[in-house]
DNA sequence: AAGCAAATCCAAAGCGCTTTGGGAAATTTG
DNA sequence: CAAATTTCCCAAAGCGCTTTGGATTTGCTT
């Protein structure tokens, strides 16, 4: 069923039952009803294409996901974020285009979705450290929102993130308060905003109390379980073992509760952990109470609420672009306690 | 940059321009060069929307990813099946256009997909037993794909799977080997196709041996850690407590392992566990030597082939529905051994 | 050199929609 | 009641591409 057939059906002509279908007001209160109803009887739905190409907009929005050539690794909070970012996009009529790519051909695809007019717009994941991704978009005019910041980047854009400085400053200053003075930072890939990030808080607060950084006490890669688990028994096995650990995400997290178990140790009384929690929804901080300590922020908020305000920015053009930073809650489990006495 | 105003570039016509670019005959070598030179010069990508116009293909795949209403849980498997499918589309051509859906309004979605034109196909996630999508989709006429089974279902339709019978019924068979009598089965949502296959599975190895078959050993769930460990948790304090786990995903057997090593055995002496292993990109099963014994299978592979087949099928749609299973590799980990001798 | 097929290219129609620029009918106004 | 609005609807153009049905040129034959 199409527009032409449509309209014969009714006797109306296509402009009128476009109009009414698009709530213009050159239509009658009567006429419109007719329409409507014969739109959902024939189950009638214009074509994206059409309507795309007549409106000159795609009523899409690209997310390009990289997949680094190397570690052939998808990030696991894509498949929350992705299921927020969703949500938003169906209620406003949007679709939403995926492109995996790995990152030797990002610019290509960005060039290609601007140029083939595929998208109205496109989400940016994962920014890296002086990613170049924003001045690219900015000279192809291709609007855009960044899932996170990009360090060291003068021009404005739009983004939401997480504030993670703030964040782990508070998980260590939290961790420094229970008397923990050897902690370690178990980050993800340094190449990372986010981690760049997390570790300049956990720095700050350990300066603040006046303890020197120690270059062995951090590590930072893929935030899988095998490597939480690597680093954390490394770490535990040395002379001046860390008392307490910093996590960048609840997988690593639960590979560092797997070393000091294995250590014979207790999790909470022997060793502190705190983790970052994506509040993903198949790797649930426990059930009623948390089993880690956390900073906790719903990546999947972050998803609905990302797509709301690229979408918002697309509609008004003129808008500034915008900065939205979400706050981290922060709930006690059982994975921290005071430092253990030396004896 | 635009087919008429590249063609008006080149002193040609829109359709030799077109032709030149498509790989039709009716243009000379000479001609297309140049052409294709000056497509590159100019960054020229025609317009999907024009193009599908035209052609009446949409040159896209859906993609419906059904979000239980209840749960709001995102399969964890899903990342890295799209980052397999998406390598597919890239190569092709194709894009992947993706739905998030409530199970609510999953008929709404594919019928406002197939009438929009919005995909030439389909890849349909998540199968549950008698699954009535099938029956939507071969109605609506729209090709289709499915990653898994659908049990009861006597008409054909394009597959592909993993053994899941195959692969438990093996594993279930190890641990006999083994001399591990009473053996539990944390499995996933019992709706789910592979949950009911891979127990059918489990059941089948048991009756080979004779062993009677006990409820009271059998869980199923949504596949997280927390209920992977309460469920081991509470089995394991029977009076009668299983001396092994088979495990539906990495993730419950992590729980798994966590119970047992709170109970304080030893997992791989006191306690064997086998999962089965998608082997997603974040969560690997250890490092050179596999932690757990496991049902292995690529989902990302999974995904790739599915994406292969259904695009085979839409560009021959006289071939017969494909069934394509896959077999796991049983590798063999730290975490089983024989079982324990009764004292 | 005339005749014919093959090789190249082009103009124009059409895909399904939106939107411009009117036109006819209904309603209000003086 | 004629004129001026307002209301409601329509024909046709246009979005950027593909594809049909020629037209023209070139290369071979005889």
């Amino acid at each position: 069923m199409n527009l032409k057939e449509l309209s014969k059906n009714l006797g109306l002509s296509q402009t009128t039952v476009s109009r009414a279908l698009n709530g213009y007001p050159e239509v009658s209160a009567a006429t419109r009803k007719r329409v409507e109803q014969a739109a959902k009887e024939f189950n009638y739905h214009p074509s994206t294409r059409a309507k795309g190409l007549a409106t000159g907009r795609a009523l899409a929005i690209g997310h390009v996901i990289p997949v680094s050539t190397q570690h052939e690794m998808v990030n696991p909070v894509f498949g929350d974020f992705i299921a927020g970012a969703g949500e938003t996009y169906s209620r406003n009529g949007y679709e939403m285009i995926l492109s995996i790519v790995d990152d030797m051909n990002e610019e290509q695809i960005y060039r290609g979705l601007k140029s083939r007019r595929a998208v109205d717009g496109v989400i940016v994941h994962g920014p890296r450290i002086d990613d170049p991704r924003i001045a690219l978009l900015t000279k192809l005019g291709l609007p855009f929102a960044v899932h996170g910041q990009v360090t060291r980047c003068d021009t404005p854009y739009t983004l939401l993130d997480v504030n993670n400085h703030e964040a782990f400053e508070q998980a260590t200053k939290y961790l420094l308060d229970l008397g923990h003075r050897r902690i370690a930072l178990v980050n993800g890939l340094e190449s990372m905003d986010f981690a760049y990030r997390r570790r300049s808080g956990y720095e700050a607060a350990l300066h603040a109390c006046d303890i020197a950084i120690d270059p062995a006490l951090m590590c930072s890669g893929e935030m899988t379980e095998v490597i939480g688990y690597e680093n954390a028994q490394a770490l535990l096995q040395t002379a001046d073992a860390p008392t307490a650990f910093l996590c960048s995400s609840l997988i690593s997290a639960m590979g560092v509760r797997r070393a000091i178990q294995e250590c014979g140790l207790t999790m909470g009384k022997d060793v502190s952990v705190i983790t970052h929690d994506d509040v993903l929804s198949y790797l649930q901080n426990g059930g009623d109470t948390p089993i880690f300590t956390a900073t906790r922020s719903s990546v999947r908020t972050a998803g609905r609420r990302l797509a709301e305000v690229l979408l918002e920015s697309i509609k008004n053009p003129s808008l500034p672009p915008q900065r939205v930073i979400l706050e981290c809650e922060f709930v006690v489990g059982q994975s921290t306690g005071p430092a253990p006495r030396k004896d």
